[in-house]
DNA sequence: AAGGTAACCTGACTGC
DNA sequence: TGCAGTCAGGTTACCT
């Protein structure tokens, strides 16, 4: 479910509800996410005002004066708020009571089936939440200005990795996910299999552009819902209906009428037309 | 250092 | 209906 327009859709559904709320209970109940939450979690965050909502790649932020709370939706993961008597779900694996500036105490309820999400606590005391283990050796972010074809051209200089599995990995730019690497290619004219090494300045420029592009509309679309995703507020998006070659292998390319074939690359799935991709 | 693979876990779907 | 097999939006850990 969640790249970064999911991720980017549920923040934004946050950010009124959340922005100056006090916080004032964490739980986690039912099984264990994909670590143990730090020891004192519940301690630090209770009484804290949660001053913004940010993300850094897929990972929410919640930024209090001691230090960020950091969620991850892993791969079926998804945040909404409830009211405050709203019963646990046999997939609610966190539970944040929360006071907002306006109206009736709220819970924030990560909701994760297959439990590789994370909810994660980075104090003040221990850095800046950049350093933060899990978000030091990110990539750059695809709407910062300085992420354009030029960054992608010096870094992937001599290196023979696949270009699908280069964005995938998320080192050299955040975000980009399985279902818009495919969809970004696309658009950008590449054949997920091109070494990165082989990809011209100009090409560079277009993926970049493609990337920009996609996610920007995704966003506006609410994300994808492929079969449970929702936003904060329990809203579906509707980007899925917008894809030119993710799970349509098989299908003629909605451009060329070319048949979308679909290879395998590191264990995902990637999905190209081999006439409008070279 | 870079590249490849296994692992984490559950639910939905397919085919016999 | 049941069971085995496959696949799924992410990421880390470990091996060569």
């Amino acid at each position: 479910m969640p790249e970064l327009p999911e991720v980017e859709v549920t923040r934004r559904g946050l950010v009124p509800l959340l922005t100056e709320a006090r916080l004032l209970h964490a739980e986690f109940p039912g099984k264990p996410l994909r670590w143990r939450p730090h020891p004192y979690l519940a301690r630090h965050v209770a009484g804290q005002i949660v001053h913004a909502v940010a993300r850094r790649g897929k990972y929410l932020l919640l930024e209090m004066a001691s230090g960020w709370l950091l969620i991850h939706l892993g791969m079926s993961g998804r945040v909404q708020c409830v009211t405050d008597t709203q019963a646990l779900g046999p997939w609610d694996h966190f539970d944040l009571r929360f006071q907002p500036r306006r109206g009736p105490y709220q819970r924030l309820r990560l909701t994760d089936p297959r439990r590789f999400g994370a909810v994660l606590w980075h104090s003040r005391a221990d850095g800046p939440i950049e350093k933060h283990p899990l978000l030091a050796h990110l990539g750059i972010e695809p709407f910062d200005p300085h992420f354009n074809a030029m960054h992608l051209h010096q870094r992937w200089q001599g290196r023979s990795v696949s270009v699908k599995q280069a964005l995938l990995a998320g080192h050299d730019v955040v975000g980009v996910g399985n279902i818009y690497a495919s969809e970004s290619l696309f658009h950008a004219g590449i054949r997920p299999q091109t070494a990165v090494k082989r990809l011209s300045v100009p090409r560079c420029t277009r993926l970049v552009d493609a990337i920009r592009q996609v996610l920007s509309a995704a966003i506006e679309r609410g994300g994808s819902t492929l079969r449970d995703f929702a936003d904060s507020h329990g809203k579906t998006g509707y980007f899925q209906l917008d894809y030119y070659v993710y799970g349509r292998a098989g299908q003629p390319c909605r451009v060329c009428g070319t048949t979308v074939r679909t290879l395998k690359q590191g264990q995902r799935s990637s999905f190209y037309c081999p006439k409008c991709q070279r």
